[in-house]
DNA sequence: TTCCTAGTTGCGGATAATTCGCAACTAGAC
DNA sequence: GTCTAGTTGCGAATTATCCGCAACTAGGAA
């Protein structure tokens, strides 16, 4: 019963959020919070999609979409890998790690010696073998800090709930 | 002129395993590596295909994704982030890692306290704020060691070149 | 409670990245 | 030079995600 308690502190947690945001909760929403709160995975739009709509049958891809965004603007939930519209390839073949800007996702390369002697825990093994591994760091980068223009693809991924009129929690 | 000579080794070892899987080193080819094993960066497709382009007006987009896999399954080149088709979603706050099957594309969560210390070396600041790091360990899961099918999403993705009947290096 | 409106929703049609089927080529073995 | 398995470019799918819009609803005001 761990798990669902644990659920169920998310839950609230998130509905909380979002209320001080001044963001409304509909019906879809709720359910949308509910699903995330009890998974353990991490699913893509499509499959909370579908569990959601097995208690909603109404409810639309693009409504789970936009909570989705929404909530990662709330920073009450991540979006895994790279914001990735394209596969993004790398030819540099020694251990290095990468630094990645979160807003313009610029990615850059990074060496430490430190990092490379990272242990990975015994745990691990029971999930898979371990072929490689290597540290993710995220950040504005130098130039976003500077310039305050996403030099890159501006296709509404960082920030923007796509809201002309709307929530707009005035994040101070 | 450390660095362009540092991209003409890369570019002879690329063309040598190649050469020995028993692909063909066609014109497009030649030039994509050439594009490839001088980047410092970590370009999309559509950016090598720009910039093959320039010099080989005839190359078709189709023939850089191509020329990519193949060079990923070769091991010449890796992927960023998750081989994404979708975003994927993480709901857990807490601090934690991830576990990444590069078969199925499963993500399992894991948590360390060794690896929440580590520490993020001082050059990294130059490249910009950090915001978070965290550890990502690749891997074939227990699952699809044991079974051999990929539970999800076979959309070309991990593995085949899409190469009915094309290349086989007869990868041993 | 009822009313009112900013904020939301579902829809159907865009976009953009990536893949496919196929017929016309070419590298490289002989 | 010949021959063929392996490649290429093309144009048409696919798929994830987004956008505009008109019909709705949460939640504060009356």
């Amino acid at each position: 019963m761990r798990k669902s308690e644990h659920g169920a502190r998310r839950l609230e947690h998130i509905e909380t959020v979002v209320r001080e945001a001044g963001i409304k909760l509909t019906h879809q929403r709720l359910e949308i919070f509910r699903e995330l709160a009890h998974t353990e995975e991490h699913p893509d739009a499509e499959t909370i999609f579908r569990a959601v709509q097995r208690r909603m049958p109404t409810v639309s891809l693009d409504t789970v979409y936009r909570t989705l965004w929404m909530l990662r603007d709330l920073g009450l939930v991540t979006t895994l890998g790279l914001h990735g519209d394209s596969v993004r390839f790398d030819v540099n073949l020694h251990r290095h790690h990468h630094y990645v800007c979160v807003r313009c996702g610029a990615i850059h390369d990074f060496e430490s010696m430190d990092l490379n002697g990272l242990h990975v825990p015994e745990s691990v093994k029971e999930l898979g073998s371990v072929v490689h591994a290597q540290v993710e760091v995220r950040g504005i980068c130098a130039r976003c800090q500077s310039v305050d223009a996403p030099p890159k693809k501006p296709r509404a991924k960082p920030g923007a709930t796509r809201a002309p009129r709307a929530a707009s929690p005035r994040r101070t």
